[in-house]
DNA sequence: CGACATTATGACACCGGTGTCAGGTTTGAA
DNA sequence: TTCAAACCTGACACCGGTGTCATAATGTCG
């Protein structure tokens, strides 16, 4: 056999036409029972496979999704954040699950971001997935739903945003480690990270981290607030510079477990003792979070639950239904870095 | 405009053949500088993308790769193998720069796994990627080949295996582990991993290792191996086990930094200081290793250049070039678990 | 000025499926 | 017996590009 055999070779060989071959094997009921299994025969002898760009040509659609995700450009390629690989193994799973094929690419942050997928018929939907800076982002979303582009965003839905989100509860999940820090009493707390709009997942935990705390009448210090990126690298100067300016503390929330291990690396440097001196709890369950010394208290994400909600929610949108806003609970994991 | 703009509409506004459209849009010294400044202007205006599926079912060809990664059908799908998701990484990156889009699934083991991405036309070639057994997927291999599929593989090359490999240098890797531990004169060695053919990295890490020592005049004995797959709870039980038996070394090396995680957590419980009693090295440089406690000494593989071969041989192998077997130098990492 | 090369363009077949329409055969009811 | 409904199949246009071939316009040279 030249080449790869076509429909017209089944034809041929099964001795009916190639309409006919292209309706018994998507299973018309059209077609005659008999005729059916000549054809599926002559398929599998011949190792025949539907070619998918003829197919999606016809019906004008792909039955892919793609999947963008954001990073940093950091130098080191091999260090992705965990988080979202972990996200990125349930998507793909999500995906197989509903007979999709997944698009994998990487975006940098800073450039202009390519979402052709699309429009280029490669796909019929896209997942975006990153901590971004949303404020750049705004416009290029408002131009994608513009052009009736299906997409759905990983990140906190703020207000004003135009696109489709999946998030987890990242203000619940803030309280959840505010509760715990409180019920040890350890109420001297810092945070470490970005408390800005610019990341509203990491405000929103802050937000509802320090309503808990404002709940038992206590206000948080500004000056025990260190901003930091999601890396180990910028946790670890965060709370370098905390305690380089003789700031006290009895606990430390970090707005990601990156920032967490970075923190306690720093603390461990100066002479402070996890647990003991200070309580840590991050956010996220990494897997290396069990791992780190001590084993690390952090709020976990659903990760399985929110990959599955992306794929879902996306093809609801891409059939034309209505989706709303999907917020995931998240839940508390206590370790050793916090008893 | 209704739907989405084609090559006709482009060609309308632009006053000329769609002919002329397509050939501008491709650069083809064909056509007029002028004329193709026109098209450009006009396919921006109406934010015109070629569509893939119709230039694909032309042109034979996608652009795009496929990667199929294999795991063990582990219960929890959010702890997948860190050490493939780095190289899934460096793959990613590796086709955006040279063009490629890349398709991502995950196959289970067990299961007869597809790889028809080549003949349904939805990618060019296949990267294949997983600690596998591959004895059980020569015939599959095989028939791959005879069907003419472009397609490579991560993994150690063995003797009469049919298909392209991209790997590690795992023989040399386990001499350095080998010389590292001699060097601290820790003779007493256990091995914890499946010396058997059926996992033919962790075999030729287990070769390496044991040539060193032999060298050295010193053989390791049969009594200090304990079998582990590559997850962190295999590492835990095997090690345990030896524990358990009454069996002493004051060194140990794990076939995967996932093995030697747990590995340290049995000899932690059983009251044995790492390094003090036993020093550890591990296989891989996980991005965890460098938060454990003690932080592990391993045997790095470049996920980075990997990546980069496994995309350059599958793309050569597609133009019809000849490619070898690639093998890559691993380079130790010192880190506190042995020293 | 005529022969010929060069350049730029349009017409058209083609890739391999899908879906519509028309036609032929069989079955059942009037 | 006649007609219609049910069932099955083939012919054919179509999806939106790419590549080949023919042709027109312009330039070059003896």
């Amino acid at each position: 056999m030249k080449g790869k055999a076509t429909s017209f070779d089944i034809a041929h060989y099964a001795g009916v036409s190639q309409s006919t071959v292209s309706r018994a094997l998507r299973n018309s009921p059209l077609v005659n029972e008999e005729t059916r299994k000549r054809v599926f025969e002559v398929a599998k002898q011949l190792n025949y496979k539907v070619d998918k760009n003829a197919s999606n040509l016809r019906t004008q659609q792909s039955s892919t999704l793609a999947l963008l995700l954001f990073e940093d450009p950091t130098a080191d390629e091999s260090q992705i954040n965990p988080f979202f690989l972990a996200m990125l193994g349930s998507i793909t799973r999500a995906c197989a699950t509903q007979g999709y094929d997944l698009l994998v690419s990487f975006q940098s942050t800073s450039a202009d971001w390519q979402a052709d997928y699309e429009d280029s018929h490669r796909a019929d939907g896209i997942i975006l997935l990153g901590y971004g800076d949303y404020v750049d982002y705004q416009a290029k979303f408002s131009s994608l739903i513009e052009q009736n582009t299906k997409f759905v965003c990983w990140g906190a839905s703020v207000d004003n945003r135009p696109d489709l989100t999946v998030s987890c509860d990242n203000y619940g999940g803030g309280k959840l480690a505010a509760a715990h820090l409180l019920r040890a009493n350890r109420k001297d707390c810092a945070f470490i990270g970005d408390a800005s709009e610019h990341s509203p997942e990491f405000f929103a935990r802050y937000q509802g981290f320090k309503d808990e705390f404002n709940q038992h009448g206590i206000n948080l210090s500004e000056r025990k607030m260190a901003n930091a990126i999601s890396t180990e690298e910028s946790g670890y100067h965060a709370t370098r510079s905390l305690i380089a300016n003789n700031i006290h503390f009895n606990s430390l929330f970090a707005a990601s477990d990156l920032i967490a291990i970075g923190a306690i690396r720093a603390l461990k440097e100066a002479g402070i003792k996890v647990p003991d001196d200070v309580h840590v709890v991050g956010f996220d369950n990494i897997a290396v979070a069990s791992f780190t010394n001590p084993p690390l208290t952090t709020v976990q994400q659903d990760t399985t639950l929110a990959g599955q909600m992306l794929v879902n929610n996306l093809l609801k949108l891409i059939r034309g239904e209505t989706v709303e806003n999907t917020l995931l609970p998240p839940s508390l994991i206590i370790r050793g870095s916090s008893v």
